[in-house]
DNA sequence: CTTGACCCTGAAGCTACTTCAGGCTTTTCA
DNA sequence: TGAAAAGCCTGAAGTAGCTTCAGGGTCAAG
């Protein structure tokens, strides 16, 4: 299988392939006489392994942690638990955030219900006067 | 004032606020003799500016079209308008996406209670199945 | 034998900063 | 007075996770 085939059977572009290979999240394939990149079942798995990882927002670290894990099958999965436990931690967190930015925005957006002129916005006097009162947060 | 005490003031690193007047988000300060820079009060004041739109996650592209419609004072206040409604959606989005999530990561965890060794862990057995059945979705 | 689809590499670009290397300027204080 | 310490300067590179680009090779079809 090559490189555009296993692209299209996971979705994945190809340039991300090659660029997990130089990270070393996927096993080097094999080469055809003309060096085209030889795909086997096992990378497909591995790739999917990995993009079901991203999609629950772990790091690419995350990730290589799990794969390490994973094909140490002797060792104690106590890792993994703690990396689970560390991205809800993050994602509970993040969520807060986000829930209190909601409310921020939409107080904002209230100001000004019709636009008008910018002299008289009251979302940009807002900003101006938050801006003062507020001390940096990020 | 020097960038050491308007860093102090703002609480934004001194590389920061080089990096911010780089990218033509702060106007470029007056130098000393000895070539440091200076600041006003009106440098504060914009400083803090960004830093508030960024803590409401602003990008910094976000940022300068704010400070655009806020400086010229006849222009209407649609862009703030539609940028704080974009913003607004970006967030929703993103909330409803990490709450997934977390329904996602808790239902995993639940399934290693206690860590035990990896070739029994129910977490990398699950993680494993789910790769191979879920699309790519990221 | 040439066109077009497919593949290759290395380098640079993206965001929003941070870090680093190497070197000035100004203040302090012995 | 002289030297250390604190403060500032620049330009370049590093961070994450890719994407894009430039320039070129490989292979099957017509
Ligand atoms: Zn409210
Ligand atoms: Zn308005
Ligand atoms: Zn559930
Ligand atoms: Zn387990």
């Amino acid at each position: 299988m090559q490189i555009g085939e296993l692209a299209r059977s996971t979705g994945v572009k190809i340039e991300t392939i090659r660029y997990y290979e130089r990270e070393h999240l996927l096993p080097v394939p094999q080469r055809t006489d003309g060096n085209y990149r030889l795909y086997s079942p096992r990378h497909v798995e591995q790739l999917r392994f990995i993009r079901y990882c991203r999609s629950l927002d772990m790091s690419l670290e995350e990730v290589r942690i799990l794969i390490e894990a994973r094909d140490a099958p002797a060792g104690s999965c106590r890792t993994v638990n703690a990396l689970l436990d560390e991205k809800m931690a993050e994602v509970d967190a993040r969520v807060d955030e986000l829930r209190q930015l909601q409310h921020q925005l939409r107080n904002l957006r209230g100001l000004c219900p019709q636009p008008d002129e910018v002299k008289t916005c009251a979302i940009l006097m807002e900003l101006n006067r938050s801006a003062r009162i507020v001390k940096a947060q990020i």
